[in-house]
DNA sequence: ATAGGGTTAG
């Protein structure tokens, strides 16, 4: 296996600087933008008129422009509905703005998480019409929706038709629609479509490096070994990122030693190993709870002159939480502050996850208002770890407490949202709770979420065992419009 | 938005 490590000549180059990524410049936005997105978002959210909405859209103080609109419609992820009839109310009714080709995007790409392709496709049209080209990215969306629906075919077909629609299929888009089928597991569909057309896109390391990581996404780290082998027959030369998906693949699959091993045999060979490589073995040590080891890692990336990045910081946080105790990795949390970084919502989400564990839901509740001092506010995912420890401990006030919160402030709840409450309303068994479930059941169909039959018919037999027999018949006509209704009933 | 490292429970 390691034969494949003699292939790297010559020498990678060194990256230059290993700066933390939080050091790197990000784009502000402009504050008018962020604060009329705001506005215009809470506008949408809150209007039941569209006619009144449409005339408040079509003001002329509004100065509409491809930024403010996909930041609305950014905002608007988690209401699917609500941002289609704000782009569609914009696309038809003003009388200048046309929308730019990143907004279509956007629409389309919820348009199919809706499932709506009747809309991606009138879409794809209507872009066409205005002479915007779709781009390879927007295919890619789409075939990535049809993919995570379960259609695979029709993304490999939406993507065999590409030039249909005016836009050119190359290499880079071949090696796209392979990753997005490798991300969701279709690794086996990936390759055979891979095996029939590498020799017409004349595929490359790239290609051949998404095939070898899939396999190792789904723990196949031999079918990985096979087709590097293949590569390194084919005359194409693994690079860093090759080895870094092996060493990946080696500890997710649980292969601990055979990827100390590699990760060893890396520094032999003088690959120049970087912050991705260090990141990868920390965190698979820590997972695999060799604590010690991984911190020694650590350490020693330091001594080489390999600067941690904060997702290295978050990897050592999250092991140390999961592994060790809380106090350390708040330790470690506080240390890497000192050094001058900046931490991410994923840093204070591990944090937070490893606090509610420990049953410390004050401290918990500290650091989600830390975040906001941080200007990486609360997140969905920081929202859903604390409901869902609160609703855990019984406390379900609080976990609806916050829901209300993340209702009318920035961040939409999402479908884990919706489960976990919707869950937490069974605990206690009492009537009042069956009702709230029924109400977030409506109020999730109404936000393009669509809940399982399941939780249909647990809501459904909660609300007739305490005799809500009438919310119980609207809760069926909406299960029937949703076509999740069970074969033997009727309406 | 052509590839590699940090968040998720069961």
């Amino acid at each position: 296996m390691f034969s494949l490590l003699s292939k790297l000549t010559p020498p990678l180059s060194k990256t230059a600087l290993h700066l933390p990524k939080s050091f790197s410049t990000t784009t502000p936005q402009p504050q008018n933008t962020t604060s009329a997105a705001a506005i215009l978002t809470g506008l949408i959210l809150t209007s039941t008129n569209p006619k009144s909405l449409t005339q408040s859209l079509l003001s002329p103080s509004i100065n509409w422009t491809p930024l403010l609109v996909d930041t609305i419609l950014k905002q608007l992820w988690n209401h699917g509905p609500k941002a289609l009839q704000f782009f569609h109310l914009l696309l038809h009714n003003h009388p200048t703005y046309i929308h730019s080709v990143s907004s279509f995007d956007h629409a389309i790409d919820i348009a199919a998480r809706l499932r709506h392709y009747a809309t991606v496709f009138t879409l794809l049209h209507r872009m066409r019409s205005l002479r915007l080209h779709p781009t390879p990215k927007t295919f890619a969306i789409i075939a990535e929706r049809y993919v995570a629906a379960g259609k695979p075919d029709k993304a490999l077909k939406i993507f065999l038709s590409m030039h249909e629609h005016g836009c050119f299929q190359d290499l880079h888009s071949f090696n796209t629609i392979l990753d997005v089928l490798c991300k969701a597991k279709r690794v086996e569909k990936a390759c055979n479509f891979f095996k029939v057309l590498r020799g017409k896109f004349k595929a490359d390391v790239i290609s051949y490096n998404i095939i070898a990581n899939g396999w190792c996404l789904i723990k196949r780290t031999n079918m990985a070994l096979e087709t590097l082998k293949e590569m390194v027959e084919k005359g194409l030369t693994p690079n860093l990122t090759t080895y870094n998906i092996m060493l990946k693949g080696y500890f997710r699959a649980g292969q601990i030693e055979e990827g100390w091993k590699f990760f060893l045999e890396m520094k032999k060979r003088k690959c120049e190993i970087d912050v991705v490589t260090y990141t990868t073995v920390v965190h698979g040590l820590g997972v695999a709870g060799e604590i010690k080891r991984a911190r020694k890692v650590f350490d020693e990336m330091v001594r080489e002159g390999v600067l941690p990045s904060v997702a290295t910081y978050n990897a050592l946080i999250q092991v140390l939480c999961k592994k060790d105790c809380v106090e350390n990795a708040i330790l470690v949390f506080e240390e890497m502050l000192r050094k001058g970084y900046v931490p991410n919502s994923t840093t204070y989400n591990v944090v937070i996850r490893g606090l509610c564990h420990k049953e410390q839901m004050d401290r918990a509740i500290e650091f989600m208002d830390k975040m906001r001092d941080d200007e990486c506010g609360p997140n969905v995912q920081t929202y859903n770890i604390v409901i869902r420890y609160f609703c855990d401990a019984g406390e379900i006030e609080k976990g609806l407490e916050l829901f209300q919160k993340m209702s009318c402030g920035d961040c939409l709840p999402n479908l884990d949202t919706y489960n976990i409450l919707i869950g937490a309303m069974f605990v206690r068994k009492k009537p009042d709770d069956l009702v709230v479930a029924g109400k977030l059941l409506i109020e999730m169909v109404d936000r393009g979420f669509m809940p399982r039959r399941l939780t249909f018919n647990r809501v459904l037999d909660g609300l007739l065992l305490t005799g809500n027999q009438g919310f119980a018949k609207g809760i069926l006509r909406l299960q029937s419009r949703c076509g999740r209704l069970p074969r033997q009933f009727k309406l």
